[in-house]
DNA sequence: CGGAAACATTTTAGGCTTAAAGCAATTTCG
DNA sequence: CGAAATTGCTTTAAGCCTAAAATGTTTCCG
């Protein structure tokens, strides 16, 4: 049963005119619960990483990203899909092909971008990570049915359109 | 309509004896998902905050905290709150203090402990910033309809419930 | 053609973050 | 009591990350 407060407020929402300073505080409360989720995981993952591979989450994530483009990638396709800055990603490849995993070198047709692949070394021990990697998800998520798994998947769809539709605007 | 090898698992699965290599392809991309709706909302309000009030998100998130135990915390249960290492919130307090933000103090019975509040003018900043903040957070959950927030509510806490008690699995 | 704009990347300065080691204070328990 | 373990915090070393400025390259047009 709505309190009276609510009701009031609930009128008011419906009267253009009447400037009513929204409730917003559900909306605040899933923002905080979606960050700790992902802080949650991220961190046990990390140190599953760290533990087992010696290697941290974003040098991971780097490679995972390689691992789906055979043909290698440019510093510019991999800075927007790990949605991370263009200084970031020079820094993490510098380290990568520093240890061997990864090969860079300047495409032939245009000087300004680097292709960057993963190396021999670099994808076998990358298939070695993630095979168990994947292991760690199912175990993190594992109390959720396939029907909850679906639900969340469709709901955080709905969820990123919002959000990037909302970071459109801001831009324009 | 299942695949035939789909078939296949599914009986496997049944089968306690035999070893299939199960398939998480499901919950990997659920996590991908999740990382990703995350990354996105985070990077905006990272955006905004800097640009609105010339402050990190680390910084928000501390003072949003304090702000909510007006009788201060020490730094070990802002550390367990902000779920980051100690060392971390040394550092943070540390600017904090010295932008005029907190006040920190040595507990009388315990000189181990310090304890952090807001100052008069972090709680004023923190308040203003606050407000603003919520608009922005509704903005980038928008298109979610009453019932979606419930729903993803209900669906992350199950998440955060099944990480939890992975994590528990693996310290113990 | 040639200058302006756009693009890909690197550099810079500053801040965040972690794991591990270290230090001091407190608690536990033989 | 007093040694040992625990607790709260800081320090350290290394790496991650961003925004903004700088550098070199290519494209766009007038």
């Amino acid at each position: 049963m709505p309190a009276v407060s609510d009701c009031i407020n609930m009128l008011d929402s419906e009267t253009k005119a009447v400037e009513t300073p929204e409730d917003h505080a559900e909306e605040l409360r899933l923002w905080l619960r979606l960050l700790t989720c992902t802080t949650l995981i991220e961190g046990e993952v990390r140190g599953r990483l760290r533990q087992r591979f010696d290697v941290t989450f974003p040098r991971f994530d780097l490679m995972a990203q390689l691992d789906k483009a055979p043909d290698g990638m440019t510093l510019s396709d991999v800075s927007k899909r790990m949605m991370v800055s263009n200084g970031n990603v020079t820094g993490l490849v510098e380290r990568l092909v520093e240890s061997g995993h990864l090969d860079r070198r300047t495409s032939e047709t245009d000087r300004r971008v680097q292709v960057i692949r993963l190396t021999k070394l670099g994808r076998a021990e990358f298939r070695k990570m993630a095979a168990e990697h994947e292991t760690w998800i199912a175990d993190l998520f594992a109390d959720l049915t396939p029907k909850d798994v679906r639900e969340l998947m469709r709901l955080l769809a709905k969820t990123k359109a919002s959000a990037q539709k909302s970071a459109g605007r801001r831009r324009a």
